[in-house]
DNA sequence: GTGGTCTAGACCACG
DNA sequence: GTGGTCTAGACCACT
């Protein structure tokens, strides 16, 4: 389910920590299930096992995940935290970029009605 | 005009940039003006003139000003090209952040009720 | 009575050692009572049992048990050394704390006044 | 000025982090002023570059510091964050503690007591 | 077996 | 020169 996109030119360890969050936001990864061990991972990926042990380290810092010496790592148990977060992250992109639009002279209307128009089928980020 | 923020982790010559392009953009700049040299902007800023430099060669590369050997670098005399470009970039990252909105639940009102409330005083992007 | 925590990043044998320390201190276990079988406790907190006689053993080490080959594991029968020695456990924490948040600023009265409102409702350590 | 200790169970990362931190409240590194460079400090303390790197970035996520690629890292140039910050940490330790001294028979009076008997001279934490 | 720390050495972007 | 990322391989504590 994890891919590693080697023109994404943020850095390897930031790509699993954002899909990983991503997957615990869909329901992907439930409440307390466990991940792939550092150096499973890693082999799937074919990627060192200090690569993914950051990863795993900043979800554990950003509460996404908890970790436990001996046993591995597991989303967390507190799942609202993380919609919670996720919706305060996008109002922050969203914003500053409404503001950019504006200052160049699109319309608030023209904003709105793109809004409407908007379905989520497509790619979102 | 020109400020540099530290703490913003882009590199100095992104910044320089954006803010260049910014500035033709609201007027500030005039079609066809000439910039600062690569030098005195330099030296205004307390940067290397390397710096200064990359962003004047990305500046040109993407087509926002043109230079001239041994005159110096000058805004594009196209310039609605440059804000037709800038909107597109703008939509490009408003779509698909408004459909990761809708898609952990925020309604389209609620984005609606959040646009009619921004107002351009503060941080743009 | 034991309830293990998986978020606290301390080892569990430690914590089980903290917790049977605790449970004598407060007199939850009377001396020379009897701990539950390593088998019996492993099974009930679902654990390796290999963790709990560590922490069995870590206990009998530090003074707080003995054990009887082929009996179990007992309660010290001289109760007043575990206060004391948990006594000065906690002052020696105590102190240099204190003079800590006395270096930063922080005034002898705001202590006092922040001592007189605690209950001991909530998390201890 | 930063000394590791090897007898400290504690990771050496971190031993730096909360040195360089103190080092910064108690204003021996000045608001703004720059750290030495990972390679530098790496080769005065013979660890791995990784090691001081690791250390930077958690003094970085922090806020104690900010990191300019190819300029170097700096102390913050909000030092009151820092200080309340402290504070806090200071107070999370200090409650839990008091109720467990308190739980096991300790009077608050004698805390009290125990307080307004403290200098600042000996050893702080 | 697990996660966590550390060393050694490499490469990159930036200034 | 700087910080940042990554690989390779080691050791440790814990379960």
């Amino acid at each position: 389910m994890i891919i590693i996109d080697n023109m994404d030119k943020r850095p390897i360890y930031e790509q699993i920590v954002e899909k990983i969050e991503h997957l615990a936001l869909i329901g992907y990864y439930k409440s307390g299930e466990q991940l792939p061990s550092v150096k499973q991972l890693a082999c799937e990926l074919s990627l060192n096992p200090n690569t993914i042990q950051r990863a795993y380290s900043e979800l554990e810092r950003r509460g996404t995940t908890y970790s436990v010496k001996g046993k591995g790592s597991f989303i967390t148990t507190e799942p609202e935290k993380l919609s919670k977060r996720r919706k305060e992250q996008l109002f922050e992109q969203f914003i500053p970029l409404v503001k950019s639009m504006l200052v160049i002279g699109i319309s608030k209307n023209e904003l709105i009605t793109e809004i409407t128009k908007i379905e989520t089928g497509g790619k979102a980020i």
